[in-house]
DNA sequence: AACAGGATGCAA
DNA sequence: TGCATCCTGTTT
């Protein structure tokens, strides 16, 4: 069952907890996402929406729900998905993916994940809700869910907005 | 523990 | 034009 619209309508600290344990279909790739992180907007000194609306950040305004791809020291890609209302900048980044598909591997890191689906700057942007091969569906039923401070960030990392399943 | 690789956005 | 950045693999 494909999470819904309100699923993602959330502040992104809860959706990216819920994410946890949830399955992501990306095409042929299937996975239990073990890990996230939660990024808002002009409250967040590490969040790109920080200093507002620019060609690469508008997508977090947007429509939760949506994929935001970008890229990182001009090399990895790393998928988000856009939460909370539109118009409320925020989204969640998924770092860690348990695979169920062929190499059934734990993907750890955004860089590596991206890589591994063949996710490019041409996902960006993508309606969850209304693609039929690039979606979320519900996945463990309630997994144990450790929450810490975000990591790879030198900005506000005080705020506890990762969250990390449980082996 | 340091750094290369090199897109993006901001300050200058 | 310069510099820092939501990363990772390779080399000290």
């Amino acid at each position: 069952m494909k999470l819904n619209r309100d699923f993602f309508n959330r502040n992104c600290a809860v959706v990216a907890h819920d994410l946890i344990g949830k399955k992501l279909v990306f095409g042929e790739h299937e996975g239990i996402i073990t890990e996230t992180e939660a990024y808002r907007g002009a409250d967040d000194p590490a969040s790109h929406a920080h200093r507002g609306i620019t060609a690469r950040s508008a997508i977090m305004f947007g429509q939760p729900g949506k994929s935001y791809v970008y890229i990182i020291y001009g090399m990895y890609y790393c998928l988000n998905i856009v939460t909370e209302p539109e118009g409320e900048a925020s989204a969640v980044l998924l770092r860690g993916l348990q695979l169920l598909t062929p190499p059934l591997t734990h993907l750890n890191g955004p860089g590596k994940l991206c890589r591994h689906l063949g996710i490019t700057k041409q996902h960006n942007g993508i309606d969850l809700l209304s693609d039929s091969s690039f979606y979320v569906t519900e996945g463990i039923e309630s997994p144990e869910v450790h929450i810490t401070p975000r990591i790879g960030i030198k900005k506000a990392i005080d705020k506890p907005w990762r969250f990390v399943m449980a082996l």
